[in-house]
DNA sequence: CACCAGGCAAGCC
DNA sequence: GGCTTGCATGGT
């Protein structure tokens, strides 16, 4: 990887494994939205970026080297070499999972700030995908921070303290139905010091899990998300529907599996990478639509 | 109208 | 422990 800045944009050039859609439309952010073939507009740690990808040369638009630096390098994990990961994922044999990594091969797990990936997958808890961004969009314009990028306004995702201080009707401006109360007293528990995010961090992977699902609206699968999407937990495998459909498709001759076995399943098989494992299945099963027959 | 969406909590046994 | 049911909202 090398990176300068050209005018405003910093390029990053040597950059391999690294494809807009793929990371951003296999379903582990919410925040960033397609805004032109090849290009992706989003906001993370406060501050927006535009990305684009053309002949292998990847612009981060109106932004700094500082900034770069500090925010999207880790973010975009690009300090990672996905090469032998995929290598890795690849070698065993498994049909299934070599087409999997070869469909969704510029995947890249983000580094998503905790508090954010928890309030998001409380959100995501029997909801489809469009309408969780809808609700965490409105969740960031009406209490985030604002700040203009490019020329437009653009907003942070809320603090803990700002939502804690809302009352339940306040919040159901977002339309987030049930989820509304789950979020609240998350952001109270966060502002109060009740649950420490940072101790968590530290914690290994079982105790985490463990702690996580002490909290209101988030149980086996929507910790697994966080411990992935927000703490870097590569062996942590989240189970969901389109998961669940796809190892059974695959693995179990279409019969329908517990998601205990596919859980112990994929630890087998995938280990300590089961987590980005699980993004390249997930990529793959959402742009086949695999085990969906009514017509998507 | 029914059913589904990156599930979870609460109530049963 | 495992299993069932209700849950807000919006889309098809």
């Amino acid at each position: 990887m090398n990176a300068e800045t050209i005018n405003n944009d910093v390029v990053i050039t040597n950059q391999p494994d690294f494809e807009l859609s793929h990371i951003f439309d296999c379903g582990q952010c919410f925040r960033f939205e397609r805004t032109a073939d090849n290009e992706y507009t989003g906001t993370a740690f406060g501050k927006t970026v535009t990305a684009s990808k053309q002949n292998d040369k990847i612009i981060l638009r109106s932004t700094s080297m500082e900034d770069f630096k500090n925010i999207w390098y880790n973010y975009l994990d690009l300090g990672r070499d996905y090469t032998s990961i995929k290598k890795e994922l690849s070698s065993g044999g498994d049909k299934v999972m070599e087409k999997a990594v070869r469909y969704g091969g510029g995947i890249r797990i983000l580094n998503q700030e905790l508090w954010e990936t928890l309030i998001s997958f409380i959100i995501s808890a029997s909801n489809n995908i469009p309408r969780i961004k809808k609700i965490i969009g409105l969740l960031c314009s009406s209490f985030g921070e604002p700040h203009e990028y490019m020329g437009k306004i653009y907003y942070s995702f809320p603090s803990p303290e700002r939502i804690a201080a809302l009352e339940l009707d306040e919040l159901s401006v977002i339309r987030a139905g049930f989820r509304d109360k789950y979020i609240l007293e998350c952001a109270r528990g966060v502002a109060d010091g009740r649950i420490d995010l940072d101790a968590l961090k530290k914690a290994d992977t079982a105790a985490a899990k463990k702690e996580l699902m002490k909290l209101y609206g988030v149980g086996n699968k929507v910790s697994d998300c966080i411990l992935l999407f927000g703490m870097g937990r590569f062996d942590s495998f989240p189970v969901d529907v389109w998961i669940k459909r796809i190892m059974e498709y695959c693995y179990f001759g279409s019969e329908q599996q517990s998601i205990k076995t596919i859980s112990e399943f994929a630890a087998e098989r995938y280990g300590r990478l089961g987590g980005i494992a699980q993004q390249y299945l997930f990529f793959y099963a959402r742009e086949c639509r695999i085990g969906v027959h009514n017509g998507g």
